[in-house]
RNA sequence: GCGGCGGUCGUCUAGCCUGGACUAGGACGCCGGCCUGCCAAGCCGGAGAUCCCGGGUUCAAAUCCCGGCCGCCGCACCA
């Protein structure tokens, strides 16, 4: 049954119209798959309701941008991904197999080739003489497998470009003008939502590993020091319906544990299982996120990654897992501390300096010991050398001074002796009126296409043998249908009226005429259209039609002028009884 | 990339083992018409298949053989 599940999905995916397989008539290419006219509606209305929970729910905190695909080389190697994104081969040269040379150097000779340079790996393989381990051959020189899509940037071949295989180093590039545009506050979140591309090395199980798909994702920059006010974080879970989550640590998991325990989001942070408040609050986000996608609380968790499963940039990162009936817990989205990893990488390749500089409310008035010398008789004594003594005076702690000095009766330093009475200690007031630094990073960050097939696979229900794809009514792709109960001219007349006023109300409307009225409420259950309006013969003699709930099969009967109202409600979330005492 | 299994109208499938009567059968869906007073009713008619692609064997290939592509499962890989 579980099986069946996935196959009747697929199945319906592709005769309904949701998503196929890409270049089918080329006999397709593994990874790629098209939108059909329903997958882009669900898709765009899974997107939306992420944009108002992420971005328009946090606007005082949340700005959106859009960054291009393709970048220069220049910012992978900054972002760290050329080099991490990269696995060294060697290709045998008559059988054509293709080998990891680091593998192979540490298997055959156990020599540690991790994060050596392809020139020495291939020195490595020619001085050993290895060889293919399948048919002895002989090994080309070692290559790079990268994972990223490479392209050319303009008529030169040297200006290499590569395709972004997440969204996130868009933000960080332009992080300084949308913290400027921000009116340079913080906490500050750069959202994107965007197509990105990773060359797989072999894609497989349908939608849930794609070499091309959509990302929404969240750099949210912070303060380490004082990541968020406490009124500010009040406020922000007073909004949220709920302040559990389920996690799996990877501390449990060394105990033995592989089942998620539920605890409280500021408790998870007290106790430092969450390193940060951000990473937290935005991981209780995304369990009301996909809550509202129709999954239940305890169909997810978040699965904490153990170092060595982590990306090069963080230091802590957890796995919002969904259950689904074919593959068992998939992963939706990750949620990772990027900490400073990324700006200050930026900042090293660019040049730019990417700190912003936080006033504090009050200067700070510091006390701090000087070192003061007498630079009359160090110049007098070491004519030439002073100005370096100078420069190791200058370095040094005055504690360490004073301490020995009270040894010893001088300061030796630079090869030169300086006696107790020609350095001085004076305690001097400090105005420290801000500071500067690299803000730290939680990365929110959502795979859309793995997110609308969990949807389906959770919408999908069979009832009396027919398929009602309980999708919620938020993210339906068609908002409502409109029937004549049969065809009758007036009924027709009537009918089409109102298809027509609720398509030039925003709504995405189907209307239909043919067949039975069982057979077409059958086929808009089958696409989880939540609302069908069926205009009848009373409608001819009292002005009303019924509205019927996909999900209950049950009717009301609403005035015609009320239509649109009544929908707007429905889709919202009103119930029957509600529709019926407002528009009845 | 390795190993196993698979690929036939829009969809699901029969046929393949044992080559020929296959003009490739069925169901659902789709299109046209009739009918229909609320949940895939019925009747009449119609369209729809490069049998994944390429090559080979054979008088003859959906069927046998080889290679490729794609899918699923296991292994490897998976920022």
């Amino acid at each position: 049954m579980q099986e069946d599940k996935h196959e009747a999905i697929m199945e319906l995916a592709k005769r309904r119209g949701f998503f196929w397989q890409s270049y089918e008539i080329y006999g397709g290419v593994a990874g790629f798959y098209d939108l059909g006219p329903l997958g882009v509606r669900l898709k765009e209305k899974i997107i939306s309701l992420w944009r108002e929970f992420f971005v328009k729910k946090h606007a005082h905190i949340v700005v959106e941008i859009e960054t291009p695909i393709i970048a220069p080389a220049r910012v992978f190697e900054a972002s760290g991904h050329l080099e991490h994104f990269t696995d060294p081969i060697v290709e045998c040269l008559k059988c054509g197999r293709k080998f990891r040379a680091d593998h192979l150097i540490e298997e055959k000779l156990g020599i540690k080739a991790e994060g050596l340079s392809i020139e020495e790996m291939t020195k490595i393989i020619r001085e050993h003489d290895l060889r293919c381990p399948v048919c002895g051959g002989p090994l080309s020189d070692v290559k790079l497998f990268n994972l990223l899509f490479k392209t050319t940037i303009g008529p030169y071949s040297s200006n290499t470009g590569y395709l972004r295989p997440e969204t996130a180093q868009g933000m960080f590039v332009s992080f300084k003008r949308v913290y400027e545009v921000s009116r340079k506050r913080l906490p500050l979140g750069i959202a994107q939502i965007g197509r990105v591309a990773r060359n797989e090395i072999s894609p497989r199980q349908g939608m849930l590993r794609l070499r091309e798909f959509t990302i929404a994702e969240i750099e949210f920059f912070f303060d380490p020091e004082e990541p968020v006010s406490d009124d500010m974080f009040r406020e922000l879970l007073d909004q949220l319906p709920r302040r559990k989550i389920r996690i799996l640590t990877v501390e449990a998991k060394k105990k033995g544990e592989e089942k998620p325990f539920e605890i409280n989001i500021e408790e998870a942070i007290r106790e430092k299982l969450i390193l940060t408040p951000w990473l937290g609050y935005w991981m209780t986000v995304a369990q009301e996120y996909m809550h509202a996608l129709g999954i239940g609380y305890d169909e997810m968790y978040f699965d904490e990654k153990a170092p060595e499963e982590r990306a090069h940039y963080s230091a802590q990162t957890f796995d919002q897992l969904v259950r689904v009936s074919r593959y068992g817990w998939i992963e939706v989205s990750g949620h990772s501390y990027r900490t400073d990893y990324d700006l200050s990488r930026h900042m090293r390749y660019s040049g730019e300096d990417l700190r912003v500089f936080k006033q504090y409310k009050e200067p700070l008035v510091v006390k701090k010991k000087h070192l003061l010398w007498d630079k009359a008789w160090i110049g007098r004594t070491y004519r030439s050398r002073a100005r370096e003594i100078f420069e190791a005076l200058s370095r040094m702690n005055p504690e360490e001074v004073l301490k020995q000095l009270e040894e010893k009766g001088y300061l030796e330093i630079a090869g030169a002796k300086i006696p107790k009475d020609k350095i001085k200690i004076v305690e001097k007031e400090e105005k420290i009126t801000g500071k500067r630094f690299i803000p730290h990073v939680a990365e929110p960050s959502f795979g859309v296409e793995r997110i609308l097939y969990a949807v389906l696979d959770h919408a999908y229900t069979v009832k009396d043998e027919r398929v009602v794809l309980k999708l919620p009514r938020l993210v339906a792709p068609i908002d409502v249908a409109v029937f004549p109960l049969v065809k009758d001219e007036n009924i027709i007349q009537v009918a089409r009226k109102i298809w027509l006023s609720l398509m030039n109300n925003g709504f995405y409307t189907i209307y239909d005429e043919e067949d039975s009225i069982g057979r077409r409420y059958a086929r808009v259950d089958e696409i989880g259209v939540p609302a069908a309006i069926t205009v009848d013969y009373q409608s001819l003699e009292d002005n009303t039609v019924t509205l019927r709930d996909r999900d209950t099969w049950e009717q009301v009967r609403i005035r015609i002028n009320n239509v649109v109202d009544a929908v707007r409600d429905f889709l919202r979330g009103a119930s029957l009884d509600d529709i019926k005492h407002k528009y009845g």
